[in-house]
DNA sequence: CTAATAGTGTCTCTGAGACACTATCTA
DNA sequence: TAGATAGTGTCTCAGAGACACTATTAG
């Protein structure tokens, strides 16, 4: 074998929609390294693991999560990342939706809080490239796919879903052809309820069909 | 820091289209671990490089590259995909044209040699898995950009073009609508040269207009 | 003139996008 | 009945795909 040091961690960029608004959620370490400094989480990966696991735990470490949605980026390797050695980190996003965000107190950070994406804090390490990155991964899995159900409550009118991708997408579409487009897909169904405790007329509330995250070419 | 002992290698897929298929490079060991085993080239990772410059040396080392594409495809991490211990590997694609063909000799390998993705011979590692997601890729990267200039050589006809599509795609495209479509695109440019030595008529010689990867949604 | 490949235009159908009014609920 | 949001149809234009013949070269 050879002689190696390098460590690996997982770095998680958490995204949710909260109040018109598309948000990460950032830490805040009140302990060295880093201390007082914001970043997306992470941790090293454990040697019994593989990365994707130690995903999920540092996630459910974070927030109740039950269905999330968790994908691989990229891995980010520049040798001068992390100024206390060589540090490789393999970057994940994950998708929660409201319902979802209890954020958990745990030990090693003091704070932890979600920051819209077009105002964030300075961050450590190359985190704003990740971030970065992360986005356009988001705006594309959108765009492709039926990923939004993950962002989503398990019901919602139509206007929330179109909300939801006029937020990451950061563009406006005509209510008529979003739904047009939408029926054609096949992939929501109404459930026969409607919105209750609206001050106006009530929406008709709709969930995914399908689970599975296919490519559907939404818009 | 933390105790952890991960090892961290750079595999490269290595694409080419020769004589109507598309191949990909393997290497035969002759040397301890996995000696007469073919696998995708790889090399650990130096603590001196980032992973694209680890996968670049392994890929000069291996052929004479003078413009070739390289690409971050996914980090396999399964705890047990190596049986020495704990091995991940950061896998990257990489295409080259058929003019830069030539596989150099070098130390650890007694062999190396192109195989057609249809007809590969039994793989270590996971690296059969690795080889279907780089297909996947270069598909995917295929129908929305313009990389096939580095699968062709730098002047090319129409009907190269369109069988490189045909091949690496898998299907078959009517000849008007394929130039109808590349010509609406305007990422290629005539050359004002023609075919020699050829026993039928000679066809106009085209090349790309941009070294840059657009998406251009080809087809 | 034969063999082989290069090269070219039209029609149909589907889907994207522009656009404005009526329906339903609460207070 | 006022205020607020839900919900719905048509037309135009662009692009995808089906389809068949002529042009040019070497031998």
């Amino acid at each position: 074998m050879i002689k190696q040091h390098i460590l690996v961690t997982v770095d998680n960029v958490i995204f949710t929609v909260i109040q018109d608004r598309l948000e990460v959620l950032l830490v805040k370490r009140d302990i060295e390294p880093f201390k007082n400094q914001w970043s997306i989480p992470w941790w090293f990966v454990l040697e019994t693991e593989d990365c994707e696991v130690a995903a999920y735990r540092e996630l459910r470490e974070k927030t109740n999560v039950k269905d999330v949605y968790l994908e691989q980026l990229y891995t980010f390797s520049d040798v001068k990342r992390d100024s206390r050695g060589r540090v490789i980190t393999v970057a994940y996003m994950a998708l929660v939706t409201r319902e979802n965000i209890v954020i958990n107190a745990w030990s090693y950070t003091s704070e932890a809080k979600f920051f819209p994406v077009n105002s964030l804090p300075k961050l450590g390490f190359d985190h704003k490239k990740i971030i970065e990155y992360a986005i356009q991964r988001l705006q594309w899995k959108m765009e492709y796919t039926n990923v939004s159900q993950y962002i989503l409550p398990n019901k919602f009118t139509l206007s929330e879903l179109q909300k939801v991708y006029e937020i990451v997408l950061n563009k406006t579409f005509d209510v008529r052809n979003f739904r047009k487009k939408i029926d054609s897909l096949h992939i929501i169904k109404p459930t026969g309820e409607k919105e209750i405790g609206v001050q106006y007329r009530p929406a008709k509330l709709y969930k995914f069909i399908n689970k599975k995250i296919d490519i559907v070419e939404i818009l």
